[in-house]
DNA sequence: CCCTGATTCGC
DNA sequence: GCGAATCAGG
């Protein structure tokens, strides 16, 4: 569809009221949410808001604007270097501020293997101290001190849970495994019973949270 | 996932 | 000039 001077004022109007792209598409019809970002762009209509703004006038007063020491990277993806932005018309809401003085490019040479060579006096970025690290007892409580704990699994003792987890006192059985079995020889009578004929059988017990999702 | 606007780039 | 594709944040 055409951008005829009627659509291109009906556009310019819904811009200018706050309309979103998508509401302003629908309305026209016939036009995605990108034709008229686009469009409104090319008319050099205000932009607005916009979710991925890449201001950074609110930063810390406090931080230094540190030179930013470039680490030698592996290619960037081949994109063409980006061209400024020809700043669309504003609307008196910007007092002319003073031209600040543009970012003099740092000139540094070049090592051998491409590598950036550090300008004299310039300081490469400190590398952070390790946060201090608290060590903890393997066993936090003097309860748990003797109870088998996940980390105590191994294939000969019994992995039977004793509680649950979470609780406070979850631990495992600990004993030594019926050969064979992850269980002490208890457990595995607990874990492995005979089938029962079907009208001996228990209903299964509702499952927890309604049981599993479907979709 | 949905939404948003910005940007790029082949047409 | 156009707008799909993509990006990036909410």
């Amino acid at each position: 569809m055409a951008w005829t001077d009627e659509r291109i004022d009906q556009l310019k109007s819904m811009w200018e009221k706050g309309m979103t792209a998508s509401q302003i598409a629908d309305e026209l019809g016939g036009v995605s949410r990108n034709a008229v970002i686009g469009k409104a762009h090319r008319l050099g209509l205000q932009s607005r808001p916009s979710p991925v703004s890449k201001d950074d006038s609110v930063v810390p007063a406090a931080a230094a604007p540190e030179p930013r020491a470039e680490a030698p990277r592996p290619a960037p993806p081949p994109r063409p270097a980006p061209v400024e932005r020809p700043a669309a018309p504003v609307s008196a809401a910007t007092p002319a501020s003073e031209p600040s003085a543009p970012p003099q490019p740092q000139i540094r040479s070049i090592g051998p293997g491409g590598f950036l060579r550090q300008t004299p006096g310039e300081q490469s970025t400190p590398i952070p101290p390790a946060p201090p690290r608290r060590l903890v007892p393997a066993k936090p409580s003097p309860e748990m001190a003797d109870k088998t704990s996940l980390l105590d699994l191994n294939d000969r003792i019994c992995k039977w849970p004793l509680g649950h987890p979470g609780e406070p006192d979850f631990h495992f059985c600990g004993d030594a495994v019926n050969p064979g079995f992850p269980y002490c020889v208890a457990h595995c009578g607990q874990a492995y019973q005979a089938q029962l004929p079907r009208r001996d059988r228990r209903p299964p017990p509702p499952l927890p949270f309604g049981g599993p999702r479907v979709r």
